[in-house]
RNA sequence: GCGCUUGUAGCUCAGCAGGAUAGAGCAGCCGCCUCCUAAGCGGCAGGUCGCAGGUUCAAAUCCUGCCAAGCGCACCA
């Protein structure tokens, strides 16, 4: 049979791309050749990959064509390299190829057109690394979505900087990215929030309250509850006999239930307040989402869209979403409430949408909003939920096929817990008592750099360890400032360059770019060459922490460099302008990197004036 | 009990669309500032990739079982 062959797995990118591809080309022109000499017998199709070395001293590219055909071709792995190799056309871009090890061909790129990438860089400048993989492709990412009933904490930390960082790498890599917060300003939660207010609110009217277990014990509620107090005075006070009126027993006392006695609490107020009771609900959740709202500006995170859950309650949505379940005869009433048989579609049990007392539960809301977003055309919709949470992946699923959507445009990421550490301890947190540590006060802690990047520099499916003391340090220890320190360390050459008496002429450099033959030189420029990659991958796979690593590797062999090289003390000028070429084409990858994990490039480092902070 | 996730160096972790001798950082030991910021660099030492099978020319990587840890299994949000 003819034309055996020939898949190869093709890393999309520019230039990258276009080597590997014409690559696998060469390849497959010689293995056609030697079928048509009668070399090679075949008669069934083979895959073989072209990718990049991970060994310099392996070449650039290595292939392992050859012992994929070992077998059918009944021959010996590095013998059929040879072959392959004596095949291949001439090219001006390679300057050899070998056989190495157990058959791989090894692909040698001339040094003209390894050091091409530094001019790229120059020319493309916070462009370079763009890549075309998600061209056309409407994306929607969810994160954080922390119910607004208090401060962000550092739980959230970590699902703040994650989905941050990957709705910048995805819109790096060509995806239209809509970053969204799913606001829940409607429920039960909510009315405990605005009743915990009012209580307090009551206190400083002089009222003698108890307050219940289950509401929210929060400094930050009494700061709302004196925010109204100084707005409307005494306008909203009545009586705790009133408030607390057949209330049923709180907690730890003789008949008690907390969760009777908060939802009884909620109806009296309700009632008592009538209008009153809307306005101090708004003023707590105003409150508190703008704090959510300055912690996440504050965190350098940034969203497209505050999508308020109670728009879906407003509006027909939820209506909308569970008749288009029950059309599809999804719904069924059991004991007085209303069912979706998740089961049905791959769900271990089926689900409440509506309580027997009338609510919608949450996850009818979910529902509504899951079909907004099919509706709203994203080619795919990423959630980013906290480990505690991977049972809804399959009842979202569940609820996606109901609903007659393609259930694999949905993505749930799960992120795991960071722990928190400081001197070797490990911090305990306890939300029910009001004692966490909250995202604003880690960022005072540590500043957003640290704190962005250590959130992000483990894999996300990953728990992670978050040392304070680390991530607070100043010194060689903490990865952040060792990245953030090359950058420094090459706008400081550019700022010598001056003071010296010198200037930067690009195109000495780039005249001159082949001259940069030492191994650290090399080695720089085979890491910049692989950022593109390195951003794709994060996007392919939804990695944040590979960026990370790469900065870090990036970071080490330009210290390394600078450790070993002079870049302005040297005679040589044109030895002088290519280093500074090269020098600003990292400097450009660091700061692009460091951009995307929401980190800043700073053009200097020091200590001293640290400490003012 | 069922389900999801994770077991890699003393510690924290990379690597896992299978590939050529398993990598970093910390901690330990030994070196480098008349030179662009020593927040840096170089070196030494450290691992039966949880255990046992299987698939493959090739397994830390894929499959199965077991062991261990974390999390989840509400008319809660």
């Amino acid at each position: 049979m003819r034309g055996a062959l020939i898949k190869c797995q093709v890393f999309l990118s520019s230039q990258r791309i276009q080597m590997i591809g014409h690559i696998h080309e060469l390849v497959t022109h010689a293995i056609e050749s030697l079928q048509n000499k009668g070399v090679f017998e075949l008669d069934h199709t083979v895959e073989f990959n072209i990718e990049r070395s991970k060994d310099s001293k392996h070449g650039d590219y290595a292939s392992n064509v050859a012992m994929v055909l070992a077998k059918p071709l009944k021959m010996n792995p590095r013998e059929i390299a040879q072959i392959i190799c004596d095949e291949l056309a001439e090219t001006h871009h390679l300057s050899k190829t070998e056989v190495a090890g157990p058959g791989f061909i090894n692909f040698f790129l001339t040094d003209a057109c390894r050091v091409q990438v530094v001019r790229k860089i120059l020319t493309l400048q916070d462009e370079f690394g763009d890549n075309a993989t998600g061209e056309g492709q409407r994306i929607s990412v969810e994160f954080v979505s922390a119910n607004p009933t208090g401060p962000l904490h550092v739980g959230h930390g970590r699902g703040a900087a994650f989905g941050s960082s990957l709705s910048n790498i995805l819109r790096k890599s060509g995806y239209q990215v809509d970053s969204e917060y799913y606001v829940n300003d409607h429920g039960r939660q909510m009315d405990i929030l605005a009743t915990s207010v009012w209580l307090r609110y009551l206190e400083l009217c002089g009222e003698q309250v108890t307050f219940p277990a289950n509401g929210y014990k929060g400094e930050y509620i009494y700061d709302i509850a004196r925010k109204a107090r100084n707005k409307w005075g005494d306008d909203y006070r009545h009586t705790a006999v009133e408030v607390f009126a057949q209330v049923c027993a709180d907690e730890g006392q003789l008949g008690g239930d907390k969760e009777k006695h908060i939802d009884d609490l909620i109806v009296n107020s309700k009632e008592i307040l009538g209008e009153g009771y809307e306005k101090i609900f708004k003023i707590a959740l105003k409150f508190i989402l703008n704090g959510i709202k300055d912690d996440l500006e504050a965190f350098n995170v940034h969203y497209d869209k505050w999508f308020s859950e109670k728009s879906l309650h407003d509006s027909d949505g939820i209506d909308r979403a569970l008749a288009r379940l029950d059309e599809g005869g999804h719904l069924y009433k059991k004991e007085g409430a209303l069912w979706f048989n998740a089961t049905h579609f791959g769900d271990e049990k089926d689900r409440v949408v509506m309580r027997e007392n009338g609510l919608k539960t949450y996850f009818a809301s979910d529902i509504a909003y899951l079909m907004n977003k099919f509706e709203r055309g994203f080619d795919q919709s990423i959630y980013v939920f906290g480990a505690d949470h991977h049972g809804y992946i399959a009842r979202l699923k569940a609820a996606a096929k109901a609903l007659g959507f393609d259930a694999d445009k949905i993505t749930i990421l799960l992120v795991q817990f960071a722990h928190l550490f400081k001197e070797g301890e490990k911090i305990q947190m306890s939300t029910r008592s009001g004692q966490f540590v909250t995202l604003a006060e880690l960022i005072e802690e540590v500043g957003c750099d640290a704190a962005r990047f250590f959130y992000v520099m483990r894999s996300h499916d990953q728990h992670l360890d978050f040392d304070l003391d680390l991530a607070k340090s100043q010194t060689n220890d903490n990865p952040v400032y060792y990245i953030q320190y090359a950058h420094a360390r090459i706008c400081s050459i550019f700022r010598n360059l001056e003071s010296e008496g010198l200037s930067h002429n690009e195109e000495i450099g780039h005249v001159a770019i082949e001259s940069l033959s030492e191994a650290h030189e090399q080695a720089i420029i085979r890491l910049l060459s692989q950022y593109p990659e390195v951003v794709q991958k994060a996007a392919q796979n939804f990695a944040v922490n590979t960026v990370a690593n790469y900065l870090r590797e990036l970071a080490q062999v330009f210290h390394s460099f600078y450790n070993a090289h002079q870049v302005l003390q040297i005679d040589n000028e044109n030895l002088r302008n290519a280093r500074l070429n090269l020098c600003k084409a990292v400097r450009i990858v660091v700061a692009s990197g460091l951009s995307l994990l929401g980190t800043s490039a700073p053009e200097e480092m020091r200590s001293d004036e640290k400490k003012n902070d």
